[in-house]
DNA sequence: TCATTATTGCGAATGAGTCTCAACGTGATC
DNA sequence: GATCACGTTGAGACTCATTCGCAATAATGA
């Protein structure tokens, strides 16, 4: 289930001169945890936390996930409008994307191999180290495409 | 040059009870005009503008690039963090995709048919109607790599 | 064990984007 | 081409996701 240990994470903070903490191990453990297709803010976050009697403040959390999203251990989605969306950012077979309807944000997660070889082969070509590859669609669902409600 | 007439624009906002303005007009020939990997936020949009001794107000900028992007005409980018920006939205030919460097926001454009044709796709076969169709690629720059900044 | 210094938590600050509302202008009707 | 209904604009107040500043805390290495 962990793709990613909090071991790994642990020498991969040190290597860089950063430290593990608990917060961060226990943020890890959540959203490798969390059941597919959920996406959460770091207000969600929070909360979940804090359900489950593990307080961390919110702006460690802001700090953190922004920290692991550029390690490239989670994926920053903007999914609906104001504010960042997080899931653990997966290898090959389940690796996806996301098709968003931009009247309701009702999203629809979708696989596709190819798309994240071509990401991969174009951050190669230009030299990037890639972190994350993610095809975003946007578009009107059935249900709004029938309704009256404006744009 | 015009993908997108500002007579078409008109027609398409009466059909929904809509009514064209100068400042739509503005604003969509100047998003046509721009030069190939131009993306400008709404301060700048309005900056531009001012300069040109045509002023519209920000909260104008504002409702009009979100109008037009969920119409399809415009393009909304995240492409550095903390404000959207936006492009003309141009069919096949001129379609294209963006890799960006999470540390300095160096961004790279580049086209690829195929990820747009597997958007279409995946869109129809939901039901869908598309609007945009973007693969964003977070990645660190060779430049950067090379750099002894923190993540 | 100790020193160094990265990290946390709190509250204050920031700022992109939205909201409110009176004045205005567009498009439809006659 | 005058009138009307109502969508749109502009200005400023406002919201709230995210960042900042800093003192207290704790992870690492010697
Ligand atoms: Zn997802
Ligand atoms: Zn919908
Ligand atoms: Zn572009
Ligand atoms: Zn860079």
């Amino acid at each position: 289930m962990a793709s990613y240990s909090s071991t790994a994470l642990k020498a991969e903070l040190n290597e860089r001169g950063w430290r593990m903490t608990p917060q961060r191990e226990t943020i890890l453990t959540t959203f490798q945890n969390l059941s597919e297709g959920m996406h959460l803010s770091a207000e969600e976050l929070c909360e979940l936390l804090k359900e489950k009697g593990e307080n961390i403040s919110l702006s460690t959390i802001y700090r953190n996930l922004k920290l692991m999203a550029r390690m490239g251990i989670l994926r920053e989605l903007e999914l609906a409008e104001g504010q960042k969306r997080y899931e653990i950012n997966q290898p090959a077979p389940h690796h996806h994307h996301h098709l968003i309807c931009v009247r309701c944000n009702k999203t629809v997660e979708f696989k596709n191999d190819s798309v994240l070889k071509v990401g991969a082969k174009m951050a190669e070509k230009s030299g990037y180290h890639l972190l994350d590859c993610q095809l975003l669609i946007h578009a009107v669902c059935p249900t709004c495409q029938r309704s009256i409600t404006p744009v």
